[in-house]
DNA sequence: CTCAAACTTAAAGTTAAGTTAAACTTAAAT
DNA sequence: ATTTAAGTTTAACTTAACTTTAAGTTTGAG
């Protein structure tokens, strides 16, 4: 078991971003580091687990008000049956905005190889 | 043989975005429509098809300027043997960006299964 | 204890991608 | 011919997501 701690700057090379960016993230409420005696920021691996999450995230083009409501979500534990009714059908919501984002994924991808396509005939026919 | 012509509106309501992120777009050098007498602009079926294009790419995440550039080269005609290489190393390179965005995209699929499957048991659990 | 490196907050600045507003022109409908 | 809907440009405004700066504090090495 892994209880690493780490300083700001050590988490933000370890995953190339800048110290002000996750200072940026904790200010929108999406972590939420201890502190030490001193004030400074001490994250744990459930933080930077969340911080990895909150990249993931954003790559696939979540904006961070998204991210912070699904990590809401994640992190509730919700007891009552119409909050849980509320949790499954987010989370069903964007599982199918997920499956439309993969097709249009493909549609780029097709235009991409035809691309590739026309330029590798053209460099055939130079050779000729 | 269709040779439509669309007004700004016409085209604006048709891809449902505003007119006015047309013209923006059009600032940016993504497209050039013609101007009738009055200079109104005038978008062809091929400025509809760039159009979606670009409404493709923003999906899918890339930038206006990346997007720029990609329908450059797409359009570019280039005869040279070094250019046509350029181009060629160009489309791969996006074909790769795709494919890791397709990891990522199972990456965060499969967070949000976790997720949905943790609040189905939930509510199992409260039925019982 | 001292000093530099790393940290803190708060506020201002930046960039991308639009949106909105003002002032004017063109096209279409009666 | 007149009115109105739609279009034009230019410039200012907006929002998200950071980044930078300034001024001060904490930590770790020597």
């Amino acid at each position: 078991m892994k209880k690493k701690k780490y300083s700001i700057s050590e988490l933000a090379s370890e995953l190339e971003i800048s110290p002000s960016s996750i200072r940026f993230y904790e200010e929108k409420g999406l972590i939420n580091p201890e502190r030490t005696k001193g004030n400074q920021r001490i994250y744990s691996m459930r933080d930077r687990a969340r911080l990895k999450l909150i990249l993931r995230g954003k790559r696939f083009g979540f904006s961070l008000s998204e991210i912070s409501e699904m990590i809401g979500f994640a992190n509730s534990e919700p007891e009552e049956k119409h909050q849980l009714e509320r949790s499954l059908e987010y989370s069903e919501k964007k599982l199918s905005e997920i499956a439309q984002r993969k097709e249009e994924l493909e549609l780029i991808e097709k235009d991409l190889l035809e691309m590739k396509e026309k330029f590798i005939k053209r460099l055939q026919k130079l050779k000729e």
